[in-house]
DNA sequence: TTGAAAGCGCTAACAC
DNA sequence: GTGTTAGCGCTTTCAA
């Protein structure tokens, strides 16, 4: 009774080829792109596939090709909607190239990304997208031993000779500081990300750069670690101060949606009138009504495609060299800004 | 100069075997989990393992044990905050019991579904979870002919033979129409998602059903189909006649935000005074304070671990009959129903 | 164009 | 406890 449906034996190109009559390998044939099969032979095995619902073994054919049609994605976390927006093309985009995305979660913790990635290795996947993870030095040349075509999206000068596409947060952080200078704004504050984050670094930096050339100088700092709830304490924090900043530059749309928060709703204070925010990423809720948030944009969609690109290139051209490529990302304005005087 | 770093062959159990100065198999046992080795066995290979950086194939393990280590699941889209928190704790329970997602994005589009089905196949994976996505008749057949694991999360009903985990979105629909007619709202509409998912009917038969129990009846009624912008569009239609509704329950959190920013920013209505709104889920952005989202919840956490201990425990034992679990749902009571009189 | 044979890297009997 | 052997299901020479 029990073990009646158990052992269903998969079907394989043997079955097929012994019911239409011809060799496994013809079978194998028919079922690779490049063939060399007489139409008469392509029918025939295609009848008797169908027929007993025959389709090739993925894995069967990895092992011998070395091609798993899997890509690897190691990624911290999909709180912050930029990444599950990101995730979700580039799920889209792989799977119309005929690749599958294998997640794995790393959080920022020392040595958990290196033990991911060990294991991702041994599923034998074709390449490797990190989002916004950090690659110690050991697991860089890890990735290389082992010799597999690596991307990291949105991270940028952590390892040069790895490809990685990013847009220009440099550029980006310091059209921050001239938009809120030119809007009138003279109090001005930064809530941060996370520090190791590349992201970070480069938008503070343009970001203060660009005061610093208006001959202005940060009002006051705080860190919010890239996390919803660390940015609404570092928002109290800052706000708890006697003058108080007019303008808060938030490393990320995410944390900015928290700052405002506690800025209307906790401290009563207006967006714009009383304190002007702006964030980085514009991910779709920048838009809705009850944010408004003027922000700067990534182009997400350009940049999975590009991922996608750059590292679909790499698997098949492994000696081409890493390429870093940069978009641009420009000021979305919106209403969290006030207007120039 | 060109090809001189191609062809890096990676390392096999058997150059481990050669460096030990013992068997292959030996080597095999090593790292199976239940061997039978020696101690002084174990460490000669462990140590010219490591020397050679030698990690077992999964996928030739896979290949012989038929066990991929891989689980696939099957999403519409990322959107709904549901199911990006959803797939993350997912990737995480799996990742900690070793094994990993594969995913498959497959659009409710017609036979959408079912090709993505066979690409899964072809995949050899152990398990198959879909969130949301339906199943037509044939390819729960195929799926069964495969004899592959399936639990589907968050849907019930469709195919009462197969694993689901699921909340009870009956008595969740019903505890709302209790809940508003409780609070007094007299006039209350709903905006439905899509009819084709279980968790719609469902919520809104509860819905209705209460309703109907206190002898009340809808007011009014527009799809959103679970889209942001639908949603939005279904507000305006539903707000555009003379007497309007005082309460509607949306079937679910991502459109009751879109329906709030349409109620406040576009028809300048107060939430709740002048219209109560409840939504279903209690993604965390349903208690962000520009929302203050009265809803119903979903225990995503424990949803997903039992997804996962479904899955895990019908691949253990294939025999096993399908289970559909249900959880309770209960209403989260914040700010945007208004308070009895 | 087609078939025979080898082998990808591994696990699982089976002997010893 | 350890080595030998036979495959898992496929692609890919190599001959015919």
């Amino acid at each position: 009774m029990k073990g009646q449906l158990r052992n269903k034996r998969t079907v394989t190109s043997y079955d097929v080829a012994r019911l239409a009559g011809v060799s496994q390998s013809a079978v194998s044939r028919v079922f690779s792109p490049d063939a060399s099969v007489s139409d008469a032979m392509t029918r025939r095995v295609r009848e008797a596939a169908d027929q007993l619902g025959y389709r090739p073994n993925r894995l069967a054919q990895a092992m011998i090709t070395g091609r798993s049609r899997i890509v690897a994605l190691v990624v911290a976390h999909f709180e912050n909607q930029f990444f599950s927006e990101a995730f979700e093309r580039l799920a889209l985009e792989l799977q119309a190239r005929n690749y599958h995305v294998l997640t794995f979660m790393a959080a920022d913790v020392a040595g958990k990304t290196d033990q991911v990635i060990e294991e991702l290795l041994d599923y034998r996947v074709e390449g490797l997208i990190t989002a916004s993870v950090g690659l110690s030095n050991e697991l860089t040349r890890a990735i290389n031993d082992a010799d597999i075509p690596i991307v990291m999206f949105n991270r940028s000068q952590d390892h040069p000779d790895l490809s990685g596409v990013s847009s220009d947060n440099v550029t980006g952080g310091r059209a921050v500081a001239d938009y809120l200078l030119q809007s009138g704004c003279r109090r001005i504050a930064h809530i941060a990300g996370w520090h190791g984050a590349s992201t970070q670094r480069d938008r503070e930096a343009g970001f203060l750069a660009g005061l610093a050339a208006a001959g202005h100088t940060l009002f006051a700092r705080e860190v919010g670690d890239f996390h919803h709830d660390q940015a609404e304490s570092a928002t109290r924090r800052m706000f708890a101060t006697a003058t108080r900043p007019d303008a808060v530059f938030v490393a990320n749309d995410h944390m900015a949606f928290a700052v405002m928060d506690v800025l209307r709703h906790d401290l009563g204070l207006r967006v714009p009138e009383d304190v002007s925010v702006i964030g980085y990423d514009d991910v779709p809720m920048a838009r809705w009504k009850s944010y408004n948030l003027t922000t700067v944009r990534q182009p997400v969609r350009r940049m999975v495609s590009a991922t996608v690109d750059l590292l679909l290139d790499r698997i098949a051209a492994p000696d081409a060299e890493a390429q870093r490529l940069v978009f641009e990302g420009q000021v979305v304005e919106r209403g969290t800004v006030r207007r120039p005087d």
